[in-house]
RNA sequence: GCCUCCAUCGUCUAGGGGACCAGGACGUAGCCCUUUCAAGGCUAAGACCGGGGUUCGAAUCCCCGUGGAGGCACCA
């Protein structure tokens, strides 16, 4: 049974690569019939930000990652919050102590050594006696529990993704387990978590790599079976480097914010570090649940595109039944459209969409034609100009005005034949039209789509208006 | 400084000794379609970091170099 988790500590928002590891995860025991796990690691007090979880929750709700178990979700293995765990910790870690793998340490945190180019230490208290570690414990003298890392030898492990790897013991820090006010650190929380949860496939960024030893190093010391690793390569930005915050990169919220589809959004980071051994790209989250892998994770950091995710979105949007599309779009339409018939305005936009925020500038036209300049008429391809202009829009009045049934089918037919009798080829028609409907260069649908819309008055009122303006402009 | 990992078009990637004068996608350019813009179709430019091996044969295996990233906290 394969039993995976996310462990997300709520310091922040949800980026984007812990997304990723999310979504690895929720796919790897789905795949498998497995079982995905939620744990909340709030083991660092200073750190913590309450309102963060809410956002964990959010937005796995929103990539629509359902986990099994979790705080609000007891599968009997809780609780699922680590600040819940505390005594566990500490039982643990007097095992350890027992054992001799962990010892107690009286050095203050200014103790250690600054600089960027810390080297590998061996803490002092190792060498204290029972007797001293007594008296200082009697003396009620702060302290941790520090890991006895073997002074000799080595660790190896196979991760899935990276294969073999083996780091010399020499290079691995005493590590703190317990912090001098009782709670974990990540690293010992995580391994008797782990371990206590049944998890079987540790999903984590690839910056753990090196230390897994440690973890390995605990397990053995309490007789634990060490779990399978999947370590994930890193998602960079375009430019090579990091996401963060402070520097306004957007969360997997904010990217809903932005108008992204959280579908598309997943279904994108699926693909960076990932790939289905073919060509497909667009996937839902139900297809990836049939196709992911585990043995098909890549071992070079991606670079994040907004680029393509921009277009995937796209393509996630048309692929979208209308209704569904207009329900999304209503939110974009400024009020003024509510005289208009709004769902074929999101049937001309479905297609012409990319990101949802771009919508309220494709149909601000739609309320008010905006002050245009007079050579907007002037359209070599379509062979417009401003005489020809004048000419049809005057030419064109009655013939709308008398049209039976006023929709973009009976429209196109009129001005076409229209163009024909008077030797016009079709754009040269349509471009004024178009033009004095809107007021902009590009409109999502052509001229006879906007005249269906706008309904037959308005349609008559701004060519009459186009017809003003071309005549005072002109002259 | 020490340790670990990574290295194919600008970007995401396929490729796991011969099927590769390296395939797909985004982006870019052009053409077609066309009632503007999109969408769609077609086409083009564009990469195996360098050097040594191994082999009849290397993008694929090994070594060295170079470049990039990560780790070395009472943070996760």
């Amino acid at each position: 049974m394969v039993r995976t988790r996310f462990a997300p500590s709520p310091t922040g928002y949800m980026h984007i690569g812990n997304l990723r590891t999310a979504l690895y995860a929720y796919l790897a025991a789905r795949r498998n019939q497995g079982v995905f796990i939620l744990r909340i690691e709030d083991t660092d007090q200073e750190r913590n930000i309450p309102e963060s979880v809410a956002a964990i929750y959010n937005s796995l709700a929103l990539a629509g990652l359902a986990y099994d178990e979790g705080p609000d979700k007891d599968g009997g293995y809780g609780p699922y919050i680590q600040s819940e765990r505390l005594p566990i910790y500490q039982e643990h870690a007097q095992k350890l102590l027992g054992m001799g793998a962990a010892y107690c340490c009286f050095c203050k945190k200014e103790d250690r050594p600054e600089g960027e180019d810390v080297p590998v230490r061996r803490d002092p208290c190792r060498l204290l006696s029972p007797d001293e570690i007594q008296k200082k414990l009697d003396s009620g003298e702060s302290f941790v529990i520090r890991q006895r890392i073997p002074d000799e030898g080595s660790t190896t492990f196979t991760d899935h993704v990276y294969g073999e790897i083996t780091i010399e013991h020499a290079q691995l820090d005493d590590q703190v387990l317990l912090k001098s006010d009782g709670f974990p650190t990540y690293n010992f929380a995580n391994v008797v978590d782990d371990h206590l949860m049944g998890i079987t496939h540790v999903m984590r960024g690839q910056e753990y790599l090196s230390s897994t030893p440690k973890y390995n190093l605990l397990y053995e010391a309490f007789g634990w079976e060490v779990p399978e690793y999947v370590h994930l390569p890193l998602i960079i930005k375009e430019d090579g480097s990091k996401f963060s915050k402070r520097l306004g990169d957007p969360s997997f919220e904010d990217l809903v914010k932005m108008g992204y589809l959280p579908a598309a959004i997943v279904n994108y980071i699926a693909l960076l570090g990932w790939s289905p051994g073919d060509d497909r790209e667009f996937f839902t989250l139900a297809e990836l649940e049939k196709v992911f892998s585990i043995d098909r994770i890549n071992k070079s950091s991606a670079a994040f595109s907004f680029e393509k995710l921009t277009w995937l979105n796209g393509e996630h949007l048309r692929a979208l039944p209308l209704e569904a599309f207009h329900d999304l779009a209503k939110a974009y339409y400024p009020p003024e459209l509510d005289e208009f018939d709004t769902l074929k305005i999101s049937e001309l936009l479905q297609v012409r969409t990319e990101k949802l925020n771009q919508i309220p500038d494709q149909v601000a036209f739609f309320a008010d034609v905006p002050d245009y300049d007079i050579n907007m008429y002037v359209h070599k391809k379509s062979k417009s100009d401003l005489e020809t202009s004048l000419t049809i829009l005057k030419g064109v009045m009655p013939l709308l005005a008398d049209l039976k049934t006023f929709d973009n089918d009976n429209l196109y037919m009129l001005l076409k034949s229209y163009g024909k009798d008077k030797g016009y080829k079709t754009g040269t028609v349509m471009w004024p039209i178009r033009t004095a409907l809107s007021g902009v260069p590009a409109t999502p649908g052509g001229a006879t789509a906007l005249a269906e819309v706008l309904g037959r008055t308005e349609t008559l009122n701004r060519i009459q208006a186009g017809i003003e303006k071309l005549e005072s402009e002109m002259a």
